[in-house]
DNA sequence: GCCAAGTTTGACCATTTGGTCAGGAACACG
DNA sequence: CGTGTTCCTGACCAAATGGTCAAACTTGGC
């Protein structure tokens, strides 16, 4: 609310970097598992110098999350419920798999977070994303009555878009240990694979 | 390899109590983010006798994961090559996701360990697990070629499936949270919901 | 080139953390 | 009931952690 944006180009680069470093230890470690001397090191500041940016590891955290929220719901908001329907959710996915692929640290901060309990965005999840979310299941289940796509429970839908997209950035060194050596980039076949498990999930 | 089992009651008991706490803890927190003392007040006992039975908080969590593992692979070794491909594979799916709902600590304490690189488990993921999804996913393949079910990629078949159960564990919160205080239990839906997806996806 | 504002740092602090240890309490068992 | 083994604890330790602060150093605008 009071916040005021960084004025200076060193407050705006060194914020930035900060950040940055966060993101890099809070989505491998979680909240609790994090400590502000790696952060700092990581993005090159000294530990008092990021606090005079931050007042608090806490404040980081925070800034961090209310930051990722918002990108990380755009996809779904994009979805138009005067569209096809089946385009639109096939996009969706899309967009979603390769958030996964291009932002997989902002994914696993939020796979941390959840993990934890949400204990720094319940607020946010009860709020924002269950709105959105309600929002857009309610299209869905026009496009339902219209015959458009298949009647599946449109939450679990969402959930399941969820889970298969995300897997791909929280589980990755998992995924490509069992891929094995070869295997370098998982994500050409799991969109193949997803986009036919949506297609014949939704194809009415 | 030279360790032995607890022998006497009290040995049995304190373990126990050990084990079951840190499940608690470990699980939430992930293992930088868990300390001993909290380890100790959920189990009972004092950060000193704690560490009478196991001699490190390594050690704790190893003991965890190395339990763990094996009862976690359990549904996937049941899988029967002789069996019907569809009533086998939907079988799994609904052990997994069975599991998902029974030892949610489990999976959780899983997927932190994932999310922060698998440091402590590296070697039963290259090793145990990807031998175990090599040969499970040779039977898939043959089953696709006999043109029992639908061909689409054995592994990615397996993540999804290990995606989708495990999301109701991990990201509990998120799915009551979404889902509204209304809904109850959420895996009665997800079972139906799971259930219909793979039976199109895998019906050839 | 001066000065106020913005930036950085070393030294410091209280608390927490993983872990040790000597000794005492409880137990098993003849 | 005695005694060796197992179990438990308070006191302790060094290192790490989140955070503070006064003092020094840069920087930008005049």
């Amino acid at each position: 609310m009071t916040e005021k944006q960084p004025q200076t180009r060193i407050q705006r680069k060194n914020t930035a970097a900060i950040l940055e470093a966060a993101l890099d230890v809070f989505s491998q470690y979680g909240f609790r598992g994090s400590t502000l001397d790696q952060i700092a090191q990581t993005a090159g500041l000294s530990k008092p110098n990021l606090l005079y940016y931050f007042p608090s590891k806490e404040a980081i955290h925070t800034g961090l999350l209310s930051r990722l929220l918002d990108t990380w719901l755009d996809p779904l908001r994009e979805m138009d419920p005067n569209g096809d329907p089946i385009a639109e959710l096939m996009g969706y996915i899309d967009r979603k798999l390769e958030m996964s692929r291009d932002y997989p640290r902002e994914s696993r901060l939020f796979a941390n977070e959840i993990l934890q309990g949400a204990p720094r965005i319940m607020g946010a999840i009860e709020g924002e994303l269950k709105s959105l979310v309600d929002e857009k299941t309610t299209v869905i289940r026009q496009w339902q009555e219209q015959g458009k796509i298949a009647k599946v429970h449109p939450y679990h839908l969402i959930f399941s878009i969820w889970s298969l997209t995300q897997h791909y950035a929280d589980f990755d060194v998992q995924v490509r240990a069992v891929l094995g050596p070869d295997e370098v980039d998982p994500f050409p076949e799991a969109k193949t694979y997803i986009d036919t498990l949506f297609t014949k999930l939704l194809t009415p």
